[in-house]
RNA sequence: GGCUCCGUAGCCCAAUUGGCAGAGGCAUGCGACUUAAAAUCGCACAAGUGUGGGUUCGAGUCCCACCGGAGCCA
């Protein structure tokens, strides 16, 4: 009776499935057992791409598996289920081509994974699994879309509230607008607060019009349109994430040219929340690396505004400020000139006459320039002087204004003040112009500032006017130092400044969530925004039987979206009389996985996203132990390459959700485990493409493909590579047990690690001997004995339930796989296996290896499924030795072993180390400076 | 270029977190089974921890510099 995986995995895949062994109930439901605490276990769920999955994506999601299993037996209610991000390019693009629905696609490709992952034995609750394109799913995204849209950020609370609020506060009159759109708190009981009246002037609500009252709205919405710079990519008929662009400013898709656009587009507005995205990685158990990649990309700057009067031409009276933002104010005496991006609207009204048709040429030059191009260091800088100076406020210097394209508008405000000597840029800027450098920090002695910009730490030297000096002063205190004279001054103010920019929300595609957005296109409501009304939602993809974006090699086309070409029955709604359009772009495919962990926890509702009990059963922390304090999913196992996008559009939607009062946790994603890359030898031919790994033969260390000399390469699984190994054929050949136990013996689960396929035999040799210590292979006999352990294996099994569970909790799977094969070779030696050692034994490999475990564990003589098994325990008085054998050093070097009793005392111990024949030889005639005896670990004598 | 992480037997990895460098697996060698091979089983084999310095009674582990690799940002 050989152990016959295949027979085995059916059958129990079968029988799991018949009995719904894996469904989690909710608060509320039949069979749930309230007095259990919860684990919710979620793994990144996975675009279902057309190629499949290769080994390399179950990792995470066997690791994620196995800790459900452990929760389970360790007496938690765990939720853990898979869905599907399935929105996405792929798609669309093969129906551009074949004309065959994205939808149709999709779902073919999410039952071919499903398929793939059935064969893994991952015990998901299956009626919990949901697809972002799921119509009752992306209901409830274009819900959370409008709860953004309906809300504002309130400065004074640190958080989201209705919009109603803002409206109400407007009305009553508490709040008050200036021309600039800024809102004014007013003091009600004393009137107008500032003495003097106030120069700029506010209005009351009332006395703005509805358009005005619109407008100013859309200025505080969370979601709004914008007008702003985008990668527009006309042959492909879209604007693109800054992610889908290469490099070289062309589309990740295509190789097509992009180009910086301003259009107008629906922004999120995730800059509010910096603070508290900052703030709140604090609570959460994540990979410190994660999170330093968070707080780069959020990029916290604390600098200063500082104002320069505006000279236009020549003239000398000024009366108009500009204003630029910086991180250097120490180096303020050092600024010798300004730079203004070419789009800033400044720029026109300083250009003198004879500068005019010199920066009207430079404009458009770079505005043909990608981004990418323009920050490009390696590129010679370029630019023009606009004829006009400005004054710098501390010494009323006249310096020049130029524009050139190394600034960008959307950073900051679009304009600089150039300090050459301390930095790189303003320095290579001013060297071929031929401005001046003027040194304001000190640099090292072996440091030339004729050679190089100076941007390390320094003291100051050439800053002093009559009121202050930074001369000697560190640059840390200098910048507190200018900052307070420049707001006594009120020539500025310290400022904090963030790199991350607002979330450019809309794709000109088909297939992504249609935005529940109307626009009013009759007279009566022409310019107006407004939101379709939760009871029409879902807003559905019309039928349409061509979705091709229309491109165009032109740079300046219009963005035509597909959804332009819709029928007119869904492209107009009439809605309380008055005829509206809907608007055509969809949402990026980042939407969906903002909030799908919300819907796993109560998927068929249709009332709510979620339950409020069971979002809150499921996502606030019981103060257990390993429970991050702010809640959230206990566990959230991915990639690395989601550590800043996802992650962090998530967090936002969570947080806006979480002030709104729809959830009830701070963050999403309360610890985060990052996978390692799993990486397989990959091979190039001659002309540097790609081969099919797989086809490649080694012959003397040298590499063949198609009896052509291959070059080998290494990186991680995947298409590009062709180096892919599908998990499917692993199982035909030797079981998912086998699969699952080698991927997770591969290493740490969080280190990336090549995948040799000869290897995986290992691991099938350890279920092998395990199904021999129950069974002899030929006669079929059942070799289980009632006997009790020899104390010696009693002791050793204790052991090892110590380690492996040691191991589980700190994820260290290959550790405690390596523990379970010592035991099982140990069992080996017998003839017969204890029944204790057995059951301990099957209870430990069941998360890893269930379907083994399940007909051992029926064999056994269990009635109920092993899923069902409680974890073993261990005696702590077993795990003790009587005697105990210490190494002695002396002098730091090994020179004997002795052996006592474990609780000998330190006295005993040292005398018993002094006493060896070996130790005294290397003591004899030296004097003892130090004993040091570590209890239980070595003694180290010190002499000489 | 900046930041982050990682370098332990031929290969993948352990090492109670500063305490005897070796648990496990692969490969290799020998042996058993077999007409033979595969599969399976048994036994054996191996490095002083990338390099150089420092702290310490004691360093794979902590600190510094360098070399090599991976990732993120520019």
């Amino acid at each position: 009776m050989k152990y016959d995986f295949k027979d085995i995995q059916s059958r129990w895949q079968q029988v799991w499935a018949d009995n719904q062994t894996y469904k989690m109930p909710n608060p509320g439901d039949e069979n749930f057992d309230a007095s259990k605490p919860k684990f919710y276990a979620l793994d990144m769920f996975p675009y279902p791409s057309g190629a499949g999955l290769h080994v390399g994506h179950p990792l995470g999601y066997i690791a994620t598996d196995i800790v459900a299993r452990y929760k389970r037996a360790t007496g938690h209610n765990v939720l853990h289920t898979m869905g599907f991000d399935s929105f996405g390019l792929p798609a669309e693009q093969y129906a551009v081509e074949t004309g065959v629905h994205p939808r149709e696609t999709t779902e073919k490709n999410i039952a071919n994974i499903n398929r793939q992952l059935k064969i893994l034995g991952l015990g998901h609750d299956k009626d919990r699994s949901v697809a972002t394109t799921d119509v009752e799913f992306y209901k409830w995204t274009q819900w959370i879309f409008l709860q953004l849209y309906n809300a504002y950020f309130d400065e004074a609370e640190n958080k989201a509230r209705p919009i109603s609020d803002l409206v109400g506060k407007l009305e009553s009159g508490e709040l008050e607008v200036t021309f600039d759109g800024e809102l004014i708190p007013v003091d009600l009981q004393g009137g107008m607060a500032p003495l003097g009246g106030d120069p700029i002037g506010t209005r009351k609500w009332y006395e703005l019009d509805a358009e005005q009252q619109q407008n100013l709205l859309a200025e505080y919405r969370l979601a709004f349109l914008d007008e702003v710079p985008v990668n527009w990519c006309p042959a492909l008929g879209t604007v693109l994430a800054n992610e889908e662009v290469t490099n070289e400013g062309k589309s990740d898709r295509g190789n097509h040219p992009v180009y910086k656009r301003p259009l107008k587009q629906w922004m999120l507005r995730i800059t509010a929340y910096c603070e508290r995205l900052i703030d709140d990685l604090d609570m959460v158990n994540w990979p410190e690396p994660v999170k330093l990649l968070q707080r780069n990309w959020i990029g916290k700057s604390e600098g200063a505004e500082v104002h320069f009067p505006l000279a236009f031409g020549t003239a000398e009276d000024v009366d108009e400020n500009i204003t630029v933002f910086t991180t250097r104010p120490d180096t303020l005496f050092g600024a010798t000139y300004m730079v203004l991006a070419p789009e800033h609207p400044l720029v026109d009204r300083l250009t003198t006459d004879e500068q005019r048709a010199a920066v009207t040429a430079y404009k458009a030059k770079a505005a043909a320039k990608t981004d990418i191009d323009r920050q490009n260091d390696t590129k010679e800088k370029t630019g023009v002087f606009t004829g006009s100076y400005a004054l710098n406020p501390v010494n009323d210097q006249k310096i020049p204004i130029w524009t050139a394209d190394y600034v960008m508008m959307g950073y900051g405000t679009g304009a600089i003040m150039a300090v050459p000597a301390h930095d790189e840029r303003d320095y290579e800027f001013a060297k071929k112009f031929e401005l001046p450098i003027i040194e304001v920090i000190s640099s090292p002695e072996d440091h030339d500032i004729n050679e190089a910009a100076w941007t390390g730490n320094g003291v100051g030297l050439n800053s002093e006017n009559e009121e202050i000096s930074l001369n000697g002063l560190e640059v840390d205190a200098a910048k507190h130092t200018i900052i307070e004279w420049l707001e006594q001054r009120e020539l500025g103010s310290g400022t904090i400044n963030y790199k991350l920019r607002d979330w450019l929300f809309s794709r000109q595609r088909y297939w992504g969530e249609p935005f529940p957005i109307l626009h009013g296109v009759e007279e009566s409501n022409a310019g107006q925004i407004r939101a379709v009304p939760e009871d029409m939602l879902p807003v559905m993809h019309p039928h349409m039987d061509d979705f091709k974006p229309v491109s165009s090699d032109d740079p300046d086309a219009p963005p035509r979206p597909p959804l332009g070409n819709a029928p007119d029955e869904w492209k107009f709604v009439e809605l309380d009389g008055q005829k509206w359009q809907r608007e055509f772009n969809t949402m990026p495919q980042w939407a969906g996985s903002c909030w799908y962990y919300l819907r796993y926890l109560d998927p068929n509702n249709n009332e709510r996203f979620c339950s409020e009990e069971i979002e809150q059963y499921w996502m606030q922390s019981q103060g257990k132990s390993g429970q991050a304090a702010c809640g959230g999913a206990d566990i959230y196992v991915g990639g690395v390459e989601h550590a800043v996008l996802h992650l962090l559009y998530s967090r936002f939607w969570h947080k806006v959700l979480f002030d709104l009062g729809h959830v009830s946790t701070p963050e999403p994603f309360g610890r985060l485990f990052n996978q390692g890359y799993i990486q397989a030898y990959a091979y190039t031919d001659q002309r540097g493409i790609y081969v099919p790994a797989e086809e490649v033969t080694e012959n003397d260390g040298k590499y063949f493909y198609n009896n052509e000399e291959v070059n080998r390469e290494y990186g991680k699984m995947g298409k590009s590579l062709k180096n892919s190994v599908a998990p499917d054929e692993m199982c035909e050949q030797y079981g998912c047990d086998t699969l699952r136990l080698y991927e997770m013996y591969l290493g740490p689960l969080d280190q990336s690690k090549p995948w040799n396929t000869r290897d995986i035999v290992g691991v099938h040799r350890f279920l092998q001997r395990l199904w021999r210590n129950f069974f002899n292979d030929e006669t079929g006999e059942f070799l289980i004995t009632d006997d009790a352990p020899t104390e010696e294996l009693k002791r050793f099994t204790h052991k090892t339930i110590k380690r492996v569970t040691d191991s589980m909790e700190g994820m260290a799977f290959n550790v405690a796989i390596a523990a379970m094969i010592q035991l099982n070779n140990e069992l080996v030696k017998l003839d017969r296996t204890p029944r204790e050692v057995a059951d301990a034994l099957v209870r430990m490999l069941a998360p890893f290896a269930p379907h083994i475990c399940e007909e051992l564990w029926q064999k056994l003589g269990n009635e109920t499924s092993v899923t069902k098994a409680d974890w073993p325990t261990y005696d702590e008085a077993l795990l003790v030795e009587d005697t105990i054998t210490m190494p002695v050093q002396v002098n730091g070097k090994l020179r004997a072993k002795i052996t006592i009793p474990t609780d000998a005392d330190n006295a005993a111990i040292e005398e018993a180390a002094k006493a060896d024949e070996n130790v005294i030889e290397h003591i004899t005639g030296k004097t003892i400076r130090k004993v040091i005896v570590i209890p239980k670990r070595l003694i180290n004598i010190v002499a000489n």
